[in-house]
DNA sequence: CGAACGATTGCATTCGGATGCACTGACCAC
DNA sequence: GTGGTCAGTGCATCCGAATGCAATCGTTCG
């Protein structure tokens, strides 16, 4: 019952250890009968090769580290299980991290994945300028997510921001919207910098005021009241979680979403699109960009020297009701 | 820049290896100023120990395999972001892994898990008894979430689902309901079966019909058409996904809850707590639930020998305004 | 002053599997 | 029949770190 080492299937099949390795290994020149001998007794003794050891010889562990930064976004969970299935498909296993969106956990967390031996690593993570060195150091492929390195050291793939939150403003402001609050995310985070410019620039004098939000629906119902005050006709939110808050803080103060202010986010979350929200939101592929960070991450584990590269993708106006653009 | 080993920090630190090994493991003796010189070559160096190569000789690699049955429920993400923060608090490393509520494809994963020796496993999957002897091959640590192992050979955490199911339906009774819908789970879910059953015991005569549901959001919205034409005074969804659903189905169908009908969920989600959904529910101890499954791990990690756990929770009432109680 | 002692240290081996190399036969062409 | 090719095989070694054991050193005790 205890360990059921290559050794022992030999040992049963007759054969040498050389002879199991090879049977479970890709490349192994291996006789179809001494095959089918080995195969019989690994099953007959339940074996399966410790993949630990193998990672040793071939420096290959078949594990992807994704490192997410976990705001209270509702967003992240739903780029973690369409990850989960695009690195199934591609025969990774997934070692999940969080950072809880503490910048000093970052360190930890890089240090923690420099001891796996990870094959590679997908993050949606910030990374502190002085973190460059560590991640250089780590030597693996990684792919950023919805994070771009401004140094294009790294590979990443991420949804055009600032063209999608100028896209969002000009279509405020072409339905007659000239009275527009702002929520943003994290000032040190990138998709809401970039949002914020982009619909800064689109709304020009239309642009009340910003507040500042987390990302988290919380820090949209605890804006609602202030945003209101400043008596907007719409409300851009740098994120749909925020703005799925803000309409619920609109509705405690009575304020009607879009009768008497209009409400868009940001992401194109599942669940912005639940119907008693159906936010009206600026949607980004993320399945197309999941399967991508994959894909290049796959690629330049398969050739390590080609210089990464950076996808951009589009995304594209949703309309629900909360801003009936 | 290529792998740092605990041979080149023995070299630059003029040390042997040993002593570099038992810097980094915890039980070393180490004098203090050997230690200081291996950490500060270990610094420059940027060493960090090869996890994986520690396993092959301690038998522990610090991961922990948890499995998911990722229905479409928008429960389980939670679920895993609980158990990432429980894990990470106990030293572990999370190695993912989603049946997508597929049965068949609990096999394939189990193979997996089995051949990177993870110290435990969590798992809140359904296993087909004959997976029984394969799962005891494995030879590991495990803990059932939100599952019980009729046996009683594998420990487990649970809510009290049957007294749920039936504190919910005789509360609806209670409040003059007496023509009640049930939408049911997938037929082999575990938490399904028990909260289905609690609730037909507590409805009593006040039972119309029950209608089959699989979890999802999506299945609540297209039952809400032949839900609502028996009738019914209530539905109860056995999970908030559903009752979601159903309430977004019944707007559509402009049936007011809880105006015509009222509407209940189970699983005391994040999610259904949105102000624009408000579920009254059945809510169960999730953070506690976690933390103890992390616990039971644990504990069965340190002292193999004590026969496995179950521990069962009980969860409240949460009454929302989808149905007045 | 010599012996016993405790704290450190290094050596050699081990974990489980992959792989370069040499070796064995079988089979073919000449 | 001889030399050569080639698929299969096993031996020995390696990956990186942990650890039992023996060796070393500075002390302390009698």
């Amino acid at each position: 019952m205890a360990k059921v080492t290559s050794y022992d299937v030999a040992k049963r099949a007759g054969v040498s250890q050389s002879a199991v390795s090879r049977t479970f290994s890709n490349g192994g020149k291996v006789a179809a009968d001494t095959r089918a001998k080995v195969l019989a007794a690994a099953k007959a003794l339940g074996y399966q090769p410790n993949v630990l050891a193998r990672s040793l010889i071939t420096g290959q562990s078949g594990m992807v580290a994704v490192i997410v930064s976990q705001t209270s976004s509702r967003y992240y969970p739903e780029i973690v299980e369409l990850l989960a299935g695009a690195l199934e498909r591609a025969g990774k296993k997934m070692l999940l991290f969080y950072t809880d969106g503490r910048i000093d956990r970052v360190e930890a967390v890089l240090q923690e994945v420099g001891k796996y031996q990870v094959d590679g690593i997908i993050a949606t993570t910030q990374f502190a300028p002085d973190k460059r060195e560590m991640i250089r150091a780590l030597n693996r492929p990684m792919v950023l997510m919805n994070r771009l390195d401004p140094q294009g050291e790294f590979a990443s793939v991420i949804c055009e921001q600032t063209l999608g939150g100028a896209q969002m403003a000009a279509a405020l402001v072409n339905a007659g919207r000239h009275r527009v609050m702002l929520l943003s995310g994290p000032k040190d985070n990138f998709v809401a910098r970039h949002r914020l410019m982009g619909a800064m620039d689109g709304l020009g004098s239309a642009h009340l005021d910003t507040l500042a939000g987390d990302f988290s629906y919380e820090s949209g119902l605890n804006a609602a009241h202030q945003l209101v005050s400043a008596k907007p006709d719409a409300i851009m939110c740098m994120n749909d979680s925020m703005a799925m808050g803000v309409i619920d803080g609109l509705d405690q103060l009575g304020v009607d979403v879009p009768g008497q202010v209009w409400v868009t986010g940001f992401d194109g979350s599942v669940a912005g699109a639940l119907a008693r929200y159906d936010l009206t939101t600026f949607a980004q592929p993320l399945p197309d960009m999941v399967n991508n960070s994959v894909e290049l991450l796959i690629g330049q584990m398969d050739s390590p020297d080609e210089s990464p590269q950076s996808l951009v993708h589009q995304g594209a106006l949703r309309v629900g009701k909360t801003a009936p653009l």
